[in-house]
DNA sequence: AACCAAAACCAATTCAAGATTGGTTTGGCG
DNA sequence: CGCCAAACCAATCTTGAATTGGTTTTGGTT
């Protein structure tokens, strides 16, 4: 019978791997075609592909197969594991430090059509007739001010940001009045946000997202 | 023929709304059944469901169906998605807007332990044998500033980003030398962020950092 | 007994085909 | 023209079989 190392099996199996065309999602075959491919037997296999493995040099999972490279990061379950970790008091803070920098980019990108998107949003959530609609349009004012910074990664960011807090203050306005007032204070607040940001005014946007954020806080502890 | 105005239907849907049991998704029976149901044309069912559609009472999806409340959001913080649409000076935008406010919080916020670990980052980084080594101590340095801002969702977000950036930034690393240089510009940069942090001062804690990224960002560009 | 290889089995995942579902178009009937 | 039912479309869900890495069992060889 011919002998057969480990230490041969790997070098077949390095051999493979510098000789053979991978397709572009870096797959190699399935552990029993290539067994057989190699003249090795499974068992052989996986000693060399665990080798490889602790390499670094290819990553496996059950049901989808082995590839080359570095195994790509999932996190997916972050957004839920944040929701667990944090409360309310924690989103208002994240949000009073980040969506000011957001305003500050959007002041210094954002075009001619973001700025009339924001305005829109803003007729239209003084307009709204439930408090639901006004949250909706409240919504998508400060997503057009994350699109205006023109940083898609912020926008990620915010867009996490986002779906924490609503996951978090999970049932807050039962039994609130219909629609918000003609001098709610928040009108006023993203008016001011707006007009910096068509100014290209980044320090007066920051400051004027903080103090809307802030005034948002404030309201939201009276209501506690 | 029996007369039924727009009204009518809105009506007969609300009442259905009001008195049937929805399952725990909120999800109401499909249009051809619903309409069946309240004996009415599908194509006035649909005029009314896209009354409740623009008041917010319900969102509908093709393939989905029609449910109650508000369209969740893409609850997946998918950062595969968010890798595939920026790029590294995107990133470095992102940094350089959010992370000078998370160490404004920490500066506020940080312990004693919390300041000696972000000093003994720094002197493990100093005494890194390569870059490699020195890039991992950078790393938990800047993690540990965002865990003393003692914000979980600040944090979550700060390693959101963080997954992102080891993601775009491929190969930054190659025929670089053996190990940082003594005088690595990063280090006097670092001791002024967690000197700021141990003072807390907050303003200089955020101006320190966005000194040190925008430094960082420049060495990028040079790099190119 | 020790070892090894082949087969069988397991659970996670993918894949494919069909059924659902909201949205749109068409044709018929007043 | 308006209305409506039917057909059609594309996105999505559902279901079951096939794949795939990992584990256990089995049977033979030394």
């Amino acid at each position: 019978m011919i002998e057969i190392t480990d230490a041969a099996v790997l070098t077949r199996l390095r051999d493979f791997l510098a000789t053979t065309d991978l397709p572009d999602d870096g797959r190699l075959p399935p552990e029993r075609e290539l067994a057989q491919s190699l003249e090795v037997g499974r068992g052989a296999l996986r000693k060399a592909l665990a080798t490889l493995q602790s390499e670094g040099v290819v990553w496996r999972h059950v049901g989808k197969g082995t590839f080359t490279g570095e195994r790509p990061i999932d996190t997916v379950a972050d957004v839920n594991a944040m929701v667990q970790r944090t409360n309310p008091l924690e989103v208002m803070g994240a949000r009073i430090a980040f969506e000011p920098e957001v305003a500050r980019c959007a002041a210094l990108y954002a075009t001619a059509g973001q700025v009339a998107e924001m305005r829109n949003c803003m007729l239209k959530a003084q307009q709204a007739p439930t408090w639901r609609q006004y949250e909706q349009w409240d919504n998508k004012l400060h997503r057009t001010i994350g699109e205006a910074s023109q940083n898609s990664l912020l926008l990620g960011l915010l867009d996490t940001l986002n779906a924490v807090r609503r996951a978090v203050t999970w049932g807050r306005l039962r039994d609130t009045p219909l629609r918000p007032p003609a001098d709610h204070h928040s009108f006023e607040e993203h008016a001011r946000i707006v007009a910096a940001i068509a100014d290209r005014d980044g320090a007066g946007a920051a400051d004027a997202m903080r103090r809307h954020l802030r005034s948002v806080e404030s309201h939201m502890r009276d209501r506690l």
